[in-house]
DNA sequence: CTGTTAGCGCATTCAA
DNA sequence: TTGAATGCGCTAACAG
């Protein structure tokens, strides 16, 4: 096979043991330094990981398990934490489970197999209870866990959905949707408790019916949609808290031949690039997606070097974007 | 550490030997086979990678090399590659390079490094020389690479690209604009000429200038559009071949206030969501990406597994999605 | 079909 | 600071 350690070792007149020393940071003479230095350049030595995961039980890989792959969410952050990671001589493994708990599972058993010295999670439809047996450094995305000891890197949902609400609610509007997928999920919940904080704080008496459970997906926000126009007393407003959810609506209210901005205002979640193809341009809340990616990377990375026993949980801003699917009424 | 194959031979009788065997396929005696299932299950053993790879010089991973992790193309796709791999046993890397060939040669030397099995590769900005040095299988989705061995999955783009410009015709345009991206890419190249040949076939003199270059990106799809309407003679109709393109053309005509389906007709590319949200809903090429993902995993695994010297270059159909953003003129 | 044996390349003792 | 020796867990060659 390739070059190893023993034929660095000759050609710098050093021993093996030396030039492990100097691989992994050791302190070592300056001349030898110099000449393993100039050896594993003449010889193009690479490490073989398998040697040295053998020996250590680490293998400098991180994996990172998601939900669902394919989605506008999920692309920008894992791109971002991949690039980071790799910087630093880390390789990923991604996984999505299809919002499967069994699946996930799986999944992560297969990657605790391959021996991934971090995790990074989207800890939803997953049970909490199989990452609080993982003996690795775990940062969660999006969500906070209980009871499992993890960093986590979430946005202020609750606050911008305040910020959202509200500004629906500047512009007349009282009778206000909101399209907010699972009951169970955190980041769900706080987005509806600023929806329904914004409201009580402006003396509105939401309709529970105004309220929208279901799957994260596209389908309850097509269904959504259906049902809220389907009320005898429909809303003028709606709100859709995640981006499948109001791309779901806004294909519904395309098929309907809802006109938004006039028929009825609309604030999204997420995806500018629809927010700005659509007419009207949409107001939508945009997450900081880089960010969070560079954030959940950095998190893992100084837990991977330094073993620190803080337990950090860093909150970013989301911005509301504001264009004109919101009218006065 | 773990269970390893030696404790799983003493509680079995047999041999590591045997074990090993029994890990890797090979014919074993029907009571050993037995014995050596239960103490697996008994002491929950699992292989450790690290010494196997250390052994036979495999780590059971895929590497997945894109130009641009974060796109509406690559995600689909990636995501039932990474899951059928896994129900073979391999793992994947999933890299990006930012369409930038120093970076992708890094990112390769990256993932050889790391003894990735097989590559799955999208070539391009890619200098397709460090690909041909390679000794491990590849296949590329979405275009032919010259001169290197490997297999391919493609879509039929020329003839779909003739199919949608051949529809555009049908409604009586003759000023048909075609946004094409980079000149020196395999795809572009295929659909460009579905476009050339449509326009020649029914005696359409194409303005050169109705061809717009440039990155496969948003922005210039955004350009292109502005170049386009600023024209003194501006096409009636616009094909965008990419899902970026498609994006950028949309948002340009959105913010010029174009009324598609009305004052221009418009075939775009791959995203299916926004064609359905958009008013009126867009024609627009749909490619199969679950069955791209698919018929890539199955190349590589079969090359993976049977060592056959073929190769095979497969095209997937594509479809021309008919809806209402071409008008009759 | 089964078992014995050797060694993949590295990190880590411990003695010098 | 350095080096000789050891073994991580597995597979492959070969002998039985």
């Amino acid at each position: 096979m390739g070059v190893n350690i023993k034929q660095v070792a000759n050609r710098a007149n050093v021993s093996p043991a030396t030039v492990s020393k100097y691989l992994n940071g050791i302190k070592i003479s300056a001349k030898n330094y110099q000449s393993i230095e100039n050896a594993v350049k003449e010889l193009n030595f690479n490490i073989n990981e398998f040697a040295r995961g053998l020996r250590t039980n680490k293998s400098k890989t991180i994996g990172i398990l998601l939900p669902e792959l394919n989605s506008p969410f999920s692309m920008p952050v894992i791109s971002v934490i991949e690039n980071k990671l790799m910087e630093f001589g880390y390789s990923t493994i991604i996984c999505d489970f299809k919002s499967n708990p069994q699946l996930g599972k799986q999944k992560l058993d297969f990657m605790m197999n391959k021996k991934i010295d971090g995790l990074i999670v989207m800890p939803y439809y997953l049970d909490i209870k199989i990452l609080s047996e993982i003996k690795i450094p775990i940062v969660s995305i999006d969500a906070v866990i209980e009871n499992v000891d993890c960093d986590c890197v979430i946005i202020d949902n609750a606050k911008i959905s305040y910020e959202a609400t509200n500004y629906i609610i500047e512009h007349g509007h009282k009778k206000i949707a909101a399209i907010c997928g699972p009951e169970n999920i955190y980041t769900m919940q706080e987005r509806l408790k600023g929806y329904v904080n914004a409201c009580s704080d402006n003396k509105i008496t939401i309709n529970p019916e105004y309220i929208i459970y279901g799957n994260a997906d596209m389908r309850t926000g097509y269904e959504a949609i259906q049902k809220l126009l389907d009320m005898t007393e429909p809303p003028t407003a709606v709100f859709a808290v995640n981006d499948d959810l109001m791309e779901g609506a806004l294909t519904a209210l395309n098929d309907r031949v809802i006109k938004i901005g006039e028929d009825i205002s609309f604030v999204g979640f997420d995806n500018v690039i629809i927010a700005n193809i659509v007419n009207p341009k949409l107001s939508i809340v945009v997450q900081p997606l880089q960010k969070i990616g560079e954030t959940a990377a950095n998190l893992l990375l100084s837990k991977l070097r330094e073993k620190s026993d803080t337990t950090k949980i860093i909150k970013l801003k989301a911005e509301l974007l504001r264009q004109f699917s919101v009218c006065k009424i």
